[in-house]
RNA sequence: GGCCCGUUGGUCAAGUGGUUAAGACUCCGCCCUCUCACGGCGGCAUCAGGAGUUCGAAUCUCCUACGGGUCACCA
């Protein structure tokens, strides 16, 4: 075991687009693998020809590698175990599936669909588990000899034990034990003589060399039976780790069907692929301290299989919105400014404004991207507002004395000849100073005056300074007028 | 319905027989402060219910309730 190479691999369905609970099963994936040096691999389950949807390949690869998700072994990079493709690994899962005939753990079963329709609507009739019925488990050499050189259609189905238990052991449940008796004997071929998913996956995962298989909390209910095909052939079963669901209440899964966002919905409103990636590890993840913000290095050295939870969580968008800001907030400025530049421009049009100071004041003030527009709307225009704004209990402010104030700084602001931040406030605290009132009794109202906004990114001083001498004078000169 | 799994504050969650039951987000208060935000400090709020076992139970057992998953020639 301890020189055994940990092999993980993310097998997803290519059916257009990667959603959040998939992604994060990638990312606990290749955690896994990385966490001990292990190797992470690509397989595309691309069986179902009628759900494919085109281009959803790339989407798969896009997604995992803007994660950082980066796959030693896939399609494009090939590997030892190829082809990692699983509709061009077709052929030779019917030989698999006839060893297990040979050594008494599969049969030929020839029941048709209208046969197995009839047995399932009793069954549900008589309100017991719809399972096959076993018609054809023990149908002579004979008669399958028969049957097979009539050239009558058949799959090749798993031969359950009829009697006993089956216990298969998971590294977050720990051991399930069911009885051998509520198992059906699942179809391992179809009548086409494709496999299925179930025979498939069992048989790929271990031709690849799969030591851990990370998947969904709603495959935990048939791994009995992947179990008992693994020891039929022999084979040392993988280590299993069923993750629960990601859920969008207590109860119901978050899911695109149910119009919930997608990897790419969410970057596409603005969210950073780390914050989310750091994001939806918390979720049914928890680290051992007391810090939650971790980069994929350092999720790799923090992640341990022992801090997978076992029931669901509920993704909370308020939570993500927070973990957003706190990247932006670690973003250094020249980062921060290139990716709010564009959102700035949706309602700044102006061209001669300080964006390197704008975007300063701004950062600590976004926790998503989408916040910003809404925060510099008022730099091109001044809107219209209410003059009961400059009415400030805690600045002790009203519309009095704001009228005094403004006028007062008004002059104080015309005699500034170069119009900086150092300087803007040099005059103002001045004026302050020469009046003998509190901050708020002058600030209040000019910031007041050139925003008309309850809230700004940054105070009076930022505001004129970004605005300019010429508008702020007459924003302050408006604010004047509105007052008197 | 059968089988499997789960249930700690509003949310994510730590916790593995003895703790003042961590921490994060949210919310509230205070400090900082020219607003807001950032930052700092503090606060509200949790063991689904019931029986047991035990000197002692969020932790072990059983029952109930609730929730999820699964029962295809889909993956």
């Amino acid at each position: 075991m301890a020189n055994e190479t940990v092999r993980t691999r993310f097998a997803p369905s290519p059916t257009g687009y990667m959603h959040i609970g998939n992604l994060r099963t990638a990312l606990f994936t290749y955690l896994i693998a990385k966490k001990s040096d292990g190797k992470f691999i690509l397989r595309i389950e691309d069986t179902d020809q009628e759900r494919y949807v085109e281009g959803a390949v790339d989407v798969i690869y896009n997604t995992l590698k803007a994660c950082g998700l980066n796959w030693d072994e896939g399609p494009d990079v090939g590997g030892p175990v190829g082809p990692y493709i699983q509709s061009e690994r077709m052929g030779m899962f019917k030989e698999y599936a006839e060893k297990l005939v040979e050594s008494g753990h599969a049969y030929y079963c020839f029941c048709d669909k209208e046969r197995l329709e009839e047995v399932r609507k009793i069954q549900v009739a008589s309100r017991i588990s719809p399972m096959y019925d076993r018609h054809c488990r023990n149908l002579s050499k004979e008669e399958i000899n028969e049957k097979l050189k009539a050239g009558i259609p058949y799959v090749i189905r798993q031969k359950v034990p009829t009697e006993g238990t089956t216990t298969f052991h998971d590294e977050i449940y720990g051991d399930i034990t069911v009885e051998n008796s509520t198992l059906d004997d699942q179809i391992l071929i179809k009548t086409d003589g494709m496999p299925t998913y179930n025979f498939a996956n069992v048989v790929d995962d271990h031709l690849m060399g799969i030591t851990h298989v990370v998947r969904g909390n709603e495959y935990l209910a048939s791994s009995p039976k992947y179990n008992l095909l693994y020891e039929a052939f022999g084979w040392t079963p993988p280590k299993y780790i069923h993750v629960e669901h990601i859920m969008k209440n207590a109860t119901e899964k978050l899911s695109k069907r149910n119009g919930d966002a997608s990897f790419n919905d969410l970057i596409e409103k603005g969210f950073m692929t780390e914050a989310v990636v750091n994001y939806i590890a918390l979720l049914g993840w928890a680290p051992k301290g007391e810090n939650e913000i971790f980069t994929i290095e350092e999720l790799i050295n923090e992640f341990s299989i022992d801090g997978l939870s076992k029931s669901p969580a509920i993704f909370d968008p308020v939570k993500l919105k927070a973990i957003n800001g706190a990247y932006i907030r670690k973003l250094d400025k020249a980062d921060f400014m290139e990716k709010a530049l564009p959102y700035i421009k949706q309602t700044v049009k102006r061209e001669d404004i300080d964006f390197a100071l704008l975007s300063e004041v701004l950062q600590p003030r976004t926790e998503i991207f989408t916040d910003i527009p809404e925060q510099v709307d008022f730099i091109d225009n001044l809107p219209e507002y209410d003059i009961a704004m400059y009415c400030h209990k805690k600045m002790k402010t009203n519309e009095e004395t704001s009228l005094i104030a403004l006028k007062e700084a008004l002059p104080v602001l015309e005699n500034i000849s170069e119009w900086t931040v150092d300087n803007i406030h040099e005059a103002l605290f001045g004026l302050v100073e020469k009046l003998g009132v509190k901050n708020g009794y002058i600030l209040w109202p000019v910031r007041t005056a050139v925003s008309g906004k309850q809230f700004t990114p940054g105070g009076a001083v930022e505001m004129c300074y970004i605005l300019g001498k010429e508008d702020t004078l007459a924003r302050i000169k408006k604010g004047i007028e509105k007052l008197s």
